[in-house]
Order: structure tokens, then C-alpha cells, then sequence
DNA sequence: TGTCAATATACCCGTAATGGAATATACCTG
DNA sequence: CAGGTATATTCCATTACGGGTATATTGACA
């Protein structure tokens, strides 16, 4: 991906919010869904955008999909997310972002059971 | 501007490539067609959402329109800006457009008369 | 196999963005 | 003022985007 499909990927407010979230590991949909507060399928579909430009990966794990970011990003890539992380540092929505993230799964950054905390896992 | 504003700007070819050049120093249209090659009405265009949108201002001299980057950027435009520079080193059409920009100009950074070296100034 | 939960896709709509052609505006100069 | 140059704007067509509703797909599990 060249340096404008980099910004065109970055120009959401949807899509910012979940690339932030991304730089403190994996995540799952539902958490996305919960953390965000959007409807399934805007989440969804801006995953999916974000997927099919090779910014962002998908593994299934049973009935999850779990998201993380490209596992090898160019130089340009990791400037911009790096770019971004920064930025966010400042800013409320991001923040509170982060504050819900680590209210729902504590510790989840390595640990792979992506959804047993944040969902009744019956 | 917000972060997301930023990379609305950034995200389409031609505004990359005129914010790149920007950070060299002032230019103006006349400049920007010869070296993007694009036709008057994309560059003029382009340099309007610009400005519309506060990344860049403009100042008239006679006949021409000199561009430049805001003075006072934010920290976010200013990390931006920086990444973008950052990456332009390694990309063919950036360096390319710079070194259209040195045939065109030369010295053209400080001094003001932006137009004198590059049309025929009768 | 049937049902349920999680996620993705199809379809539709409104809006914005992009680019080109033509035209308008602003300024300079004689 | 007239004519020319530089730049901006208007109009138009095309395409992309963002979001919503409804539906499909996938996998787990009884």
C-alpha cells in the first residue's frame, strides 16, 4: 500500500479509533463494537475496508474474528501509525477509547482468549 | 483542523505532492503546474481545499497566488507534516517533483520573487 | 441436523470528492 | 479603458464513501 492508501485508511474517525486501538494489541469485533458504541456493521465494514488494503489482518478463532495490525509494515506504515499513536496521546475520544478498552479485558494484550471477559461466554 | 481533517487532506495524490513541495517554502500555481503537471483547474482545486481547510494560506503578488504552509501548525499537523516528509525521502515521484522544483527555482527559498525565475516575465 | 451467536455482505440512499470544460475574476500594463 | 496573464469558480458527470436495514455466512454446540 503506497503513502495516499495509507491516508485514505486513516481519514475515518471509525477507522482512526480502531487503528488506535490496534497499536495495544489484537482485538475481537464485539470488542470493537463495545468500545466504540457504533452498530455491528459500521464496525465491520470498516474492518473489512482496512483488511482489504492489507493495513489490518484477520484470524478466526471459533466464532470471533480477531483483528490485529500487519504483522510486517513497511517503513511508511509504521511512521504513520507511530505518527498516530502520538497524536492520540492528546486527544479525549482516544483516551476514553483506551479506558474502556482496559475496563474490558484486563490484561488481554497477549492472553488469547479474546472474548471470555468482555462477553457471557455461557 | 482535527486529526481526521489532516488526513482527509492528505489522502489524495496530487495534495500529497503539493504539501510535499510546500515544505521546501512558498510556491505558487504557476509553479505547482510545472512541476506536478497537472492542469490549472486540478491544482488550483486542490490548493483551494487546502486552504479552505486551513493547512495552507495564500498571498497575492500582483498577478500570482504564493502558497505556503500554515505558520502556526498544530502538534498533530506538524508530526504529520514531518511523517510525510519523512517518507517522501524514499518515494520516486516525490524526489522526482523536488528535483523539478531545483531546475525551476534555484535559490527560490528564501527569496520572494516567486515567479520571476520560472515564466517569462516580460 | 437444528439453533444460536458472531460476523460479513448486499442493497439502497444521500452526500462528498474528483476531474474536466468553460467561464469568471483579479491584477498588470500600455 | 483594452488586452493579456494568472488564478479561481461554476457546471457537469462520474465515482467513491459512509451509514442503515435486511440478509447471508460461519462456526459452536446440543
Amino acid at each position: 500500500m503506497d503513502l495516499v492508501g495509507i491516508y485514505q485508511c486513516l481519514c475515518d474517525r471509525t477507522r482512526l479509533r480502531i487503528l488506535h486501538l490496534l497499536g495495544q494489541g489484537p482485538l475481537c469485533v464485539c470488542h470493537f463494537q463495545k468500545i466504540l458504541q457504533e452498530p455491528q456493521v459500521k464496525v465491520s465494514k470498516h474492518l473489512g475496508y482496512l483488511r482489504a488494503r492489507g493495513m489490518v489482518r484477520s484470524d478466526r478463532r471459533g466464532n470471533w474474528m480477531i483483528y490485529s495490525l500487519q504483522a510486517k509494515p513497511s517503513r511508511e506504515l509504521a511512521a504513520n501509525l507511530a505518527c498516530l499513536q502520538d497524536c492520540a496521546r492528546e486527544d479525549p475520544v482516544f483516551q476514553r477509547d483506551l479506558e474502556r478498552l482496559r475496563k474490558l479485558s484486563p490484561g488481554f494484550a497477549e492472553s488469547s482468549p479474546c472474548c471470555r471477559a468482555a462477553t457471557v461466554h455461557r
